[in-house]
Order: C-alpha cells, then sequence, then structure tokens
DNA sequence: CGCCCTTTTGAAGAAAATCAAGGGCAGTGG
DNA sequence: CCACTGCCCTTGATTTTCTTCAAAAGGGCG
C-alpha cells in the first residue's frame, strides 16, 4: 500500500527503517474517492478508520451557531488523520473534502498493531500531532491582524506543499477559494480578497484561484511574522533565531 | 509520588487500573517551586523533563513581534506537559508560571517506561493531547467575537477547575488578571475589562480578581456558544446533542 | 448563450484597539 | 501612622480594522 506522499511524510517526521517502511507498505487499506465538499469524517463520534490522503485537499472545520464555518486546519496528500478513532473518542469536529479526494481507510486494529511493532511509526504520529497543535497556535497568534494572518496562512500552506513535493518550479496547488481561505484566516470572503489584493499589488505572491507562486518569500514572511521551526521541530537546527 | 490532583486527571482520562496507579505513584519526581512570572520550560529548545503541575496556574504562551502575548494555553493543578521531550522536539512556545507553583518534574525516560509498561498511561496522554488541541480550535471558532470568547472562556476553565475538584461551593480561584484572561481570549487588557462588566451586570458572573462563580450558567454557555463535550470527547453520553 | 460560482469593488456600520486619565488597594518605607 | 509606589481595575473619547450589505464583473461549463 504505498501511497508515496505518505511516506513521504513520514520520512519527513521520523527516519523510517526499512522494516517500518515495509510494514507500512504493507497495510491493509481500501481506497476511496470522496466528492468535494462532502465530509468523510463526521462530528460526535468516533472514525471509524484512520484515514491517509492520497489526493486532494482537505478541512477540519467546526459550523458556528450562526451557521459561519471556521476551517482549523488544513489536510494535504500524504497527512492522516484518525487519532479520535484510536483513542475511541468522538470527534470535536468534521473532516471535509475540499477538492475531489482519494482518502486511504486503514483499519484502526492495523494502526495499533503497527504502533506496538514499529516504534518509530508511534513516534511519528506524536509528532504529527505536535506539528497539528503548533499550526494552531500560530493560527492563534496571528489571528488579530488580518494581512498578517493572511501571509502566515500563504507561507504554512507553500512550506507543507513543498515539503509535500507538491509544488513544481516554485509553484503549488492551492485549489481553494477566497472563502475558504477567509474561513481558515478567521476573516470573511471579502475582506480575504481585499488583503490578498494588497500582497499581489506589492508582488509579494502570485495568486489566482488554484495555485499560488511566493515571489518574495522574505518579505511575505515578515509581514506574516512566520518562520517554519514549527513544522519540523524534531530537526537540529543550526542556525541561530 | 502521590500529588492527588495528577492521580484525579488520570482517573478522569482513562480507567487506572490499581497496578497503574501504583506504577505512577512510585514515578520518581522533584517537586520545584516557581515563583509568579518565571518560564520553566522555555522555547526552541526540548524541555528536559515531564512536568505536572502540584498547584498553581500556569499557561502555555508566545510572544508577538510587536511584544504583545498570546496565552495559548492554561495549566491547573493535576495538567502535564513535556510531550516535546518524548519526541526530543524544540518547543515552539513556552510555559509560564502565572502564579507561584509548586511543578512535579519526571525525568524522560521514566514516562516512556510507564508508556510501554502501562497502556492506559499511553492513552491518557493521547487523550490529555487531544483535549488540549480540541481547546485551541474551541478558542479559534470564538475569537472573532469578544463576548462570546470571553464567556467560553470562563466556563471552560470553570469546568476544568470542576473537573480538578478545584471549586468550592460552586466558587473557583481565578487567580489571573484581567490582562492574562485578554491575552488568553486575544482581546485587550481594556476592551477585556469591558466584557467583563456586561457580564457582571447581567448577573452572570460574580467575577473578581482571584475568583469565578458562574450565576448563570445556561445563559453563559449560550452567549460563549460552550458545550462540554470537547472536554472528555471518549465518555459515552446518553444524552442527545 | 445563460447560469452558477467566484472574484472584485464601493459604501456604511459595528467591533475592538488605542490613547489617556483616574481610582482602589496592598505593600513599603520614612 | 501616613505618604508613596506599583499594580490592577475602570471609564471615556477617538481611530482603525473588519464586517455587512450591495452590486457588478469575470470565467467555466452544460
Amino acid at each position: 500500500m504505498p501511497h508515496a506522499s505518505w511516506i513521504t511524510k513520514l520520512h519527513n517526521l521520523v527516519d523510517l527503517t526499512v522494516k517500518g517502511e515495509r510494514a507500512v507498505r504493507a497495510l491493509n487499506s481500501s481506497v476511496s474517492s470522496i466528492t468535494r465538499h462532502r465530509d468523510f469524517i463526521s462530528r460526535l463520534k468516533a472514525p471509524d478508520y484512520f484515514y491517509v490522503i492520497v489526493s486532494g485537499w482537505a478541512a477540519r472545520y467546526c459550523i458556528r451557531s450562526d451557521g459561519s464555518r471556521r476551517i482549523t486546519g488544513f489536510m494535504l496528500p500524504g497527512d492522516f488523520c484518525g487519532i479520535h478513532a484510536v483513542t475511541h473518542s468522538a470527534m470535536d469536529h468534521a473532516i471535509v473534502a475540499l477538492t475531489n479526494c482519494e482518502v486511504a481507510a486503514i483499519p484502526i486494529a492495523e494502526i495499533e498493531a503497527l504502533c506496538s511493532n514499529v516504534p518509530e511509526f508511534a513516534l511519528a504520529l506524536w509528532r504529527a500531532k505536535l506539528v497539528d497543535e503548533a499550526m494552531l497556535r500560530q493560527w492563534l497568534l496571528s489571528s488579530s491582524d488580518a494581512l498578517q494572518a493572511t501571509a502566515r496562512m500563504l507561507c504554512e500552506l507553500s512550506a507543507r506543499a513543498k515539503a509535500a513535493r507538491l509544488d513544481v518550479d516554485g509553484i503549488c496547488a492551492l485549489p481553494i477559494t477566497q472563502e475558504q481561505l477567509g474561513d481558515a484566516v478567521g476573516i470573511t470572503g471579502v475582506h480575504t480578497n481585499r488583503v490578498l489584493k494588497i500582497l499581489r499589488t506589492e508582488e509579494l505572491v502570485d495568486y489566482a484561484f488554484g495555485h499560488l507562486r511566493v515571489l518574495r518569500a522574505d518579505k511575505l514572511s515578515e509581514i506574516g511574522q512566520w518562520n517554519d521551526r514549527y513544522l519540523t521541530p524534531w530537526s537540529a537546527r543550526t542556525k541561530i533565531y
């Protein structure tokens, strides 16, 4: 069960041994296609499987009482979810396919066995969760300033797309609407549009529906008060920050 | 090494067996006193120990480039931290004592051994982390409305204090300033004050420095769009939401 | 072509930040 | 004992930011 992007992700997370990689590839899973806008993990119940995104983009989200939506995390190919299933916990949020997706569903028992037999896999799960959490903290951190929050979001998505090798010549797919981006940043779609206009006219990014190219990574990071440390906190850094 | 509040917390998280509880009590740890406003886990490096709050309040926080602070999580007696140490990861944030605290430092190796020998302890760590993450999502959800966010925060803190048995006759200690509360809610101290005034004049809470009593839990929950599901997602609920 | 979805822009209004100043209370020291 | 100081709470006035409401323009597709 290859799913190259997942293997890439795991290698980014830990030193996956040959034995470990073999065990991951040997997992039973069934891949299904999810159409755009459909939830594949719903709220209030424990998910039935552990899921890995094979292709497409998904998002964690909650609906407010006024009907508005807040996206609390993006999931790219190689990303996985379903820890709630492992801990027999009900979801406090749902996960929706933002684009048409292929997702691999893996039985919980297989994941549990893998955690016991391949220690670095358990470590990978922990690290991935710590990164998820760090991203949430970063989102909270910049949530008070729309320009900063948007710049930060573009930096983060661009970096994650690069890490997942989803970019080609510096251009990465960003198959989401401005409204969806706003739902994640915490601002309205209208305001997202205005903020993106600033970033474009300042020639910091080349953005249009479907793709993103960061033109001035230095400037964009500065505006977004962003750096990539929190995405791989386990890697030794020689740089002084 | 009792630390009753930690045992209580673990029992809230999982069905801790007698053997498991004995193993937890047998842990080696050294308790130290942290004076108010001092960091006991700093940013950019992996913590040296796994920590359990014995008494006092602590908080996870980040500093923005303009010098302002965002609190991204409160820690009450019984709460623990240090997963970054277990995964050999650098912290993306720091943890500060909001009041004078006693914290128990437990060597990482002891925690790792406990995870191997007491399966429900490992599960407890996972569940606690899922709750931390759910809290962050909730904070993000309500971050656009100060009244809602503040009401929600008071609901959450009150519920957590109750769960940790820190309340007496419905009054729980809340030993933090309005500015600290604002740092957590994501608004200025001045605005926090105005919002609290509303909640007080509406007679929803009895709040003053040091203590909180929720007078109208129903109303407060409604304003804060809050319910306690995300705090214990593993417990079967018969209620229909 | 016409429809739907998305983007874009304008104008008015609401929410929160900022700036500024005063007040209460506890601890400190003359 | 009382002035002084520091910290926190409180309130008012002004300004900035973002939302809301509204409308029009672009683009892909049956």
